[in-house]
DNA sequence: GTCAACCTTCTTGTCAACAATCTGGTTGAT
DNA sequence: ATCAACCAGATTGTTGACAAGAAGGTTGAC
């Protein structure tokens, strides 16, 4: 058990280990990440290190200057929004292939999260309306049938940690995104495509919105040395 | 000058000449690539060679199967058509933030472009006119600001390569995307936003249309191995 | 003739030592 | 006090040898 983490298991082991503590906040953007010190302390070889970085830096998470090392990206706000933006784009397109090509369980499965989401709202369940969140645009990309839209959209998000966890925070926030979530479960459940590419911009527009007001407002100091 | 290429440079070498081998159509989708031998050809090492192919995994271009090495990647049209569709929601998204947000330069080089690619097709300059076609996309994608729409645009293109080299020869082709692509300058340049996105979405309603009838007859018969 | 177990060969994965480079601080001159 | 050149420590890059695993062919039993 204190063998060193080797290769192929060491490399994927690693990579979610910093993508762990960067989400958790244990990591701040610019933070060095030294190949020898995340290795001794991931009990991984430096080689399984130095490739979960290369990962990492694909998914443009970490930025690897040469000779110089690894470290974590650091996303402005304007970025932010550029990259809300796109998923804007790609998630109209899933929403509106998911209206037409959705089967019977997928439509059943949105309206039981729809349902779901409501409750955790009433209940003041933030976590769980957060993980609820997660699912339902899970749920619309695959009922999409978009595999490449969604790996697009899995690369869009890996950046954007940072931001979804200091918008999830703010008081009303999921009242506010309820609405928009449910017009884009009943316009997809019923089919409706222009409809639910409507309502997929419309809540994506709203969360730029808030990227925005978050620009004047940080809430976390974010000590940022270049 | 019979020095090994190493590393760093090495590793941008071996991808571009990859890259290059893939879109000439020296290397057929499915064909291994092992490291000794791009080594040896390329006269590079074989870290370099690893870590090129590891780059154009991450571009999709490469499959790597743990323990099996890479292959090139083989794309289906149902994929390409999925590529495109993507595609064509960025490009709606950048065609319209550069209808508002181009520069008076910009304009003036989009209609150009318009009047050169005219010209080119009344000269039946095919080559001529794909890479005035390329520039116009760049330029709409500079114009629109969208660094991130951009990267992602980037990253679709990487798998079309040998797509693109089948449908641009296409016997009067390039007459028929002519019009296309004047209505997109015009509404770019005229700062039309919703006539760009619209302009945009017909194009690449366009391109998916060839994709699928080129479904049915594979000009280029691929000599695909499992 | 067929099939399965084996064995050889080819290929990728791993590692640890070594080389090259960068960073930050120290020294000495002006 | 300021600045440039320089030096030491830290950090990344590179290499070649070795280990582990897969692919395909061969042998032998039935």
């Amino acid at each position: 058990m204190t063998d060193k983490l080797t290769g192929a298991a060491g490399r994927q082991y690693v990579a979610e280990a910093i993508r762990h503590s960067l989400s958790s906040g244990d990591l701040s953007p610019g933070q060095r990440l030294v190949e020898n010190d995340l290795a001794e302390s991931y009990g991984a070889t430096r080689s399984a290190v130095r490739e979960a970085l290369q990962d990492l830096a694909a998914e443009e998470i970490v930025e690897i200057v040469p000779r110089r090392g690894a470290r974590v990206r650091a996303v402005s706000v304007d970025e932010a929004i550029q990259i809300t933006e796109c998923r804007s784009a790609l998630e109209q397109l899933c929403a509106m292939k998911a209206a037409t090509r959705a089967s019977q369980e997928q439509r059943t499965e949105l309206r039981q999260i729809g349902a779901e989401m409501r409750q955790a709202v009433a209940d003041g369940a933030v976590h769980t309306y957060s993980i609820l969140n997660q699912r339902l645009h899970e749920l619309v990309v695959e009922a999409s049938g978009q595999e490449v839209a969604r790996r697009q959209l899995d690369r869009l998000n890996g950046p954007m940690v940072r931001f979804q966890f200091r918008l999830a925070l703010r008081p009303g926030r999921p009242a506010q995104s309820l609405q928009q979530h449910l017009a884009i479960i009943d316009a997809i459940a019923g089919g409706d495509a222009t409809a639910a590419a409507r309502a997929a911009a419309a809540h994506l527009e709203d969360v730029i919105e808030q990227l925005r007001s978050s620009a004047a407002m940080p809430s976390t100091p974010v000590p940022t040395r270049v």
